[in-house]
DNA sequence: GTTTCGGTTCTTTTT
DNA sequence: GAACCGAAAC
């Protein structure tokens, strides 16, 4: 059964849809259904007769990744099997996977994700004798590495900048920055921006690759375009330099990814870069009622650099935008409960609301109020699941099993032994060669007698869990070894440890079942740290994300709408946040958040405007409201003052 | 010499 | 929370 495109898309997505070959940019404000184009344009593709092996589609969540295919296999069918689809990172990581021995790595580099690359920035200012307490933290540091991979700048310019007055020797910094390159190349790991940069490298460096892939790619489509940065836009371009099938969707005023490289002027830029460009706009928003596109387009309008575009309602006027003055962060959470259980009662569900706000800590005396009065909510973590100490922890095992050179992974593990911390960690691994191979006879009684006496009979029940097998039934059943390590050891260990052990022995169990996708041990461990989230549809247990009242930063509400949104801490340097003003050049960004937030609402959108916050202390600090909502005209909204006495 | 523990401080945003 | 620091405990 063909699909009737013109049914099922307006005039300007259809256009962008049966776009001509060649480079494509579509301009996609924001609620005008540019999900929908990238899936019909996908399952389009399809029904011209394209594989779906010869399609890239890249985009920045692994969720958008997982939706769009998940759509376009309901137009298309078993068709698009075969479809690449992921990030950057996951498909820089798919081809490095083959190619990375051409740079001079193993194929099976281990992955860094944020915290350990974290601990290893932190060990090398150790071992340089940096770490002071004037010296920048590791994090810092961190980010400041990232950001000079992710903009192509060296790394002592963009300390120079981030550091500014501050009294911060940059000799030392790149110091530190050395020894880290040098650990990570010695450990045959790479961090989230190695895949980047080395995924470019071989782009750039092995023309048989890059050609390899030019061949196989024949259209490739990226969504969210505004927020590749300069290795992205340059990895996309190479690839898409011989076929120049390219067709990137995206929507500058929601850009907000400029601190971590992301650069709209590719997204601008593109016309210039493509003359034989076609362009679109995608300007009929569907999502919300007139009223919230109204203070929409009425913010944003003042930002500079941008195509101008107007979103157009199609909906139906309701009321305005709602501006709530209160007296506290306290006045506050009391509030955004009470008009939550006044939705509920005119027939919201839970999951048609959300609540947005800067920061995660804004949300905290909301969340002991949603806690005391009994409601239900989850919360969009500052903590990726992934990245939890107890999920980290079980995988160590398994880990060092797959790779018995992870020194990382190695000194996790021992590091859960009663009297093991990192000096007697460093030094077993040391004496063990930098390998450690359980399955091998030698090395149990070695280890034993290495452990401090108290550490000796956890190590016995550890080594009695592994299973009879060998590494070869662990790399095809890593489930099993994950359940039999947490049965023999890590059950009491979280007892032991965690207030909440119950919880989190609930996300291992939900953490074993998510290996069933994975056909080997490798294949989990290589994409475990590049994934976010364990997906709503997953098997995790407990949760009902979709039906949960949701509580969500605005970068991590983008892409997403509700029925009602209620967004906190409209102040001065807080939404704004200050130290975003102070690290970017101007507010424009903070303004683009603002209107991501804005543009999240379908019919009622609450902007809370507290008079006073707490410091530590005990005093209280007089707040300003935001810029963002003085700024607009006040006829935009119906303001409300609640809890004046 | 190490590990562990308790107190203190600070929380931007994420692949 | 969780990261850090200093001090007590092993």
């Amino acid at each position: 059964m063909p699909i009737d495109f013109e049914q099922a898309l307006n005039a300007e997505q259809l256009a962008a849809v049966r776009a001509p070959d060649g480079p494509v940019l579509v301009i996609a404000a924001a609620g005008t259904g540019k999900t929908r184009t990238l899936t019909y344009r996908v399952a389009w593709l399809v029904e011209r007769g394209i594989e779906a092996r010869r399609i890239l589609l890249l985009t920045f969540t692994n969720k958008a990744a997982h939706e769009m295919l998940e759509r376009a296999g309901g137009l298309v069918g078993e068709a698009v099997g075969g479809l690449w689809g992921g990030t950057f990172h996951h498909m820089a990581n798919r081809m490095l996977r083959r190619h990375a021995g051409e740079l001079g790595y193993k194929l099976d580099y281990t992955i860094l994700d944020q915290d350990e690359a974290c601990s290893l920035v932190r060990t090398c200012a150790r071992e340089l004798k940096l770490a002071g307490p004037e010296f920048p933290k590791a994090d810092v540091l961190l980010a400041v590495f990232s950001l000079a991979a992710n903009v192509e700048r060296p790394v002592l310019e963009v300390a120079a900048e981030h550091f500014g007055e501050h009294a911060v020797n940059l000799d030392e910094v790149g110091r530190v920055h050395a020894a880290y390159q040098a650990r990570k190349r010695a450990l045959h790991a790479m961090d989230f921006d190695d895949l980047l940069v080395n995924g470019l490298r071989l782009f750039r460096e092995q023309p048989g690759v890059l050609a390899h892939y030019q061949e196989q790619f024949q259209y490739i489509l990226v969504d969210e375009y505004q927020d590749t940065n300069t290795l992205q836009a340059e990895w996309v371009d190479r690839l898409a330099e011989r076929r120049r099938n390219l067709l990137v969707v995206g929507d500058d005023f929601q850009s907000i990814y400029s601190w971590r490289g992301a650069d709209f002027a590719n997204f601008l830029s593109f016309p210039r870069r493509y003359p034989d460009v076609t362009m679109f706009k995608l300007e009929t928003n569907y999502r919300s009622v007139p009223e919230v596109l109204d203070l929409a387009n009425a913010c944003i309008a003042g930002n500079p650099a941008q195509f101008q575009k107007t979103m157009h309602a199609v909906r139906r006027a309701h009321h305005k935008p709602a501006l709530v003055r209160l007296r506290d962060g306290d006045a506050q959470a009391r509030y955004v409960v009470e008009r939550i259980r006044q939705l509920l009662r005119q027939g919201c569900a839970p999951g048609d609301i959300a609540v947005l706000y800067r920061a995660h800590f804004h949300a905290m005396e909301l969340q002991l109020e949603l806690t005391r009065q009994q409601l239900p909510f989850v919360v969009t973590s500052g903590v990726r699941f992934f990245e939890q100490a107890h999920i980290k922890d079980v995988c160590a095992l398994l880990r060092v099993l797959v790779h018995p050179a992870d020194e990382l992974a190695f000194l996790r593990l021992l590091g859960l032994l009663p009297k093991v911390g990192a000096q007697t960690a460093g030094r077993i691994w040391g004496k063990l060669g930098g390998r450690f191979e359980p399955y091998r006879p030698e090395v149990e009684p070695l280890l034993l007698d290495l452990l401090p006496p108290a550490a000796r009979a956890p190590w016995r029940a550890i080594a009695a869990a592994l299973p009879p097998g060998g590494p070869e039934a662990v790399a095809h059943d890593p489930g099993e070894l994950l359940f039999r390590f947490t049965a023999a050891f890590y059950e009491q260990y979280a007892a032991r440890t965690f207030e909440n052990y119950a919880r989190r022995l609930e996300d291992i169990q939900g953490l074993i079942n998510f290996t069933a996708r994975y056909a080997t041990a490798e294949d989990f461990l290589s994409e475990m740290a590049l994934m976010t989230n364990l997906d709503a549809e997953t098997e995790a247990p407990g949760v009902n994300g979709t039906s949960a009242l949701k509580l969500s930063s605005v970068h991590q509400a983008k892409g997403l709408e509700w029925k009602a949104v209620l967004v906190l801490w409209l102040n001065e340097g807080l939404f704004p946040s200050h130290r975003a003003l102070a690290e970017a050049a101007d507010e424009s960004e903070e303004r683009r958040l603002f209107y991501v937030a804005v543009t999240r609402a379908r019919d009622e959108l609450y902007l809370c405007v507290p008079e006073v916050r707490r410091v530590r202390g005990g005093g209280v600090m007089y707040c300003v409201p935001s810029r963002f909502v003085t700024e607009v005209p006040a006829g935009l909204f119906a303001e409300e003052y609640v809890g004046f006495g």
